[in-house]
DNA sequence: GAGCGCGTTGGTAACGTTATCAATCCTGCC
DNA sequence: GGCAGGATTGATAACGTTACCAACGCGCTC
């Protein structure tokens, strides 16, 4: 069924049903309705795909995220679909699994799709695909990472000061034995990271735990920083085999929720007594924060409005706003809960358990 | 840029550099690689929106869910992105939020951009917009949910079953005062739903619940059957009130996520010893369950692969399979934790904690 | 040497909509 | 009564691709 179709069936011209049809133009009260109710009778329904064809828009904007089933990126992607929604667009979702090989997949199949516009939160180190999409007429805007060198909108948390405020903490309560624990891929050992993994979060919040220390007057020591990579059961892993080491940290600061997830697996594991033996900062709450007990205090951010910001810049651009691409920066806020304590005067000797294979 | 362009650009016919760009047709090595030359040196990139106006196909897929937020349906949304993306199809999202008339205007709109199959999580009772899609030529696939009368493709659990089997440990423990809380939006009391709240997956779990008392010999209660309504809130002070009120419930079963969160929230605010004072088993397993002491014990579902096999069987669909459509129903496994228990030999008296507003 | 078949090539129609422009109708006014 | 001017109408081009078909050249066979 098409504009043809209807036009034949109503007796008028197929340019007068296509103005009733697509909502422009102008057409006599009585005409509307005959081409209307020939469209009813028909069972038409416009086709999008002509219509995008010729108007050049497809009302659709794609999303790049690591994996949906991350809360994190989950909210975000509400936010993002909310806005988009408001405005008459539709969100195409892809998960990247923080492969950079997969996002510029995505995003080149999202230039030939022709999107409207496109949110990426990037896990490449390069912006040239995304510079692609930008000369074929795309806006981008970068979500909860910078791209350095890239002229992209960027919505973003202060990362850096975030996660030096909530050390900060631990080092005004005494911590000198700060760990901190991230879910970025680790190289040879766990201390640095694996070549392409270093997300901006991760290395700005690592820089920001470092800044705290250096504040302090605490010397660093690489074995305090752990990159787990990906998986829950890395970071429980690497959590065991710190907290039963020689001199054990006091205070943990985990960047992410796999991070956190793995680190309290591991605290669990060990008996460890929260704040007693050790204290615990997570960053980005999660629903169960406040179930466990003690309750996790951790850096908390406004996920659902950075996505609905990203989209919100996105359809800006896309009506043609033509400003500077600049960064947006959101503010965290620390939520002290009962995760964090004084220094152990004695530390415990914390028992691995038995490990079944 | 276009193939017009690059085929000028190469010295070629249209219609041979179409071939070769399209990858149809045959084409000399020669010209293949004159073609590919003139395409990079003019940044050609394929427009998918022609190809879709005259291949009649879009290699996308629609999904109505009622919330990405919802840890439940991000793990369905990400069973069906992978198995899409395999077969290099995208997923389009759209966030019902429970609510019919969202979810019809999203399939609408489905239709007239002709995504190639739909998977919905229905939130409707009826099933007049999806016969609208299939007799559009668009295969519909229920996730989550039955939709009776409907002639369509659906992945489910069995719902009932599961919940008569946990249900039964709790009735063959003893216990008699089992409440079953639901985050469905409730009617004028709590026990009752609201008209059109009538979600399956809700329905069939309280069905379930009921036939482990009948078997059990015991009878049915209304004041222990609450629904709560989608916010964590409410299923808190609904919880809250129940465990306050004479004869209180010895344990508990949660039907969902939301329920799951707020009931907890409740026992704690009420100094609730689990399972000393009341058992608790919820419904669908989360990254948390381990976490909170003691660990709770739940009916878990295969939610990735629920997701997976709807957008498997859609695939099938759109390449013609002409099967009659079918239920498929995957298993549940009930994983038993620490959060049951024998009944209290005295029923303890719980306070509630003084509200702030 | 003519004919046949196959790989290659190019012209053109088609998909269903919106955009453009000219033609027509109607109304109000001088 | 005639005419200006706006509202309404319809024919047709355009978007960029794939589908279809005819034409060409080459090697091979009879």
């Amino acid at each position: 069924m098409t504009i043809p179709d209807v036009a034949r069936h109503a007796g008028v011209g197929q340019a007068t049903a296509a103005r009733v049809l697509g909502g422009y133009g102008s057409a006599s009260a009585a005409t509307r309705e005959r081409v209307l109710a020939a469209a009813a009778e028909l069972g038409y329904s416009t086709n999008a795909v002509a219509r995008s064809m010729i108007s050049g828009r497809t009302d659709t904007l794609g999303v790049v995220v690591a994996d949906v089933e991350n809360a994190y990126f989950a909210r975000a992607v509400r936010g993002i679909a909310d806005v988009a929604a408001k405005a008459g667009l539709q969100a195409i979702l892809a998960n990247s699994d923080e492969d950079s090989e997969k996002e510029k997949a995505a995003v080149q199949l999202f230039i030939e799709r022709r999107v409207d516009g496109l949110v990426v939160a990037p896990a490449a180190t390069d912006d040239e695909h995304l510079a692609r999409a930008v000369s074929a007429g795309i806006p981008v805007v970068l979500l909860d990472r910078v791209l350095t060198g890239a002229a992209l909108d960027t919505v973003v948390v202060d990362n850096r000061g975030a996660v030096k405020a909530a050390v900060t903490r631990f080092t005004e309560a005494g911590h000198t034995r700060i760990a901190v624990i991230t879910s970025a891929m680790p190289g040879d050992d766990g201390t640095r990271l694996a070549p392409g993994a270093d997300i901006w979060t991760t290395t700005e919040r690592v820089a920001g735990y470092r800044q705290a220390l250096r504040a302090a007057g605490i010397p660093r020591s690489a074995e305090l920083i752990r990159h787990t990579g990906y998986e829950r059961a890395w970071a429980r892993s690497a959590v065991l085999e710190l907290m039963t080491s020689r001199d054990r940290p006091t205070a943990l600061f985990t960047t992410d929720n796999v991070a956190t997830l793995g680190t309290l697996d591991a605290l669990l594991d060990l008996d460890a007594r929260i704040p007693d033996d050790v204290s615990v900062i997570g960053f980005d709450d999660a629903e169960w924060t406040t179930l466990i007990r003690p309750r996790l205090s951790v850096v908390s951010q406004p996920v659902q409005e950075l996505g609905g910001l990203a989209a919100d810049i996105l359809i800006r651009r896309i009506s043609g706003a033509a400003a500077r691409p600049r960064r947006h920066t959101l503010n965290t806020t620390y939520i002290a809960r009962e995760s964090t304590g004084p220094v152990p005067a004695r530390t415990r000797r914390l028992r691995a358990p038995a490990e079944c294979p």
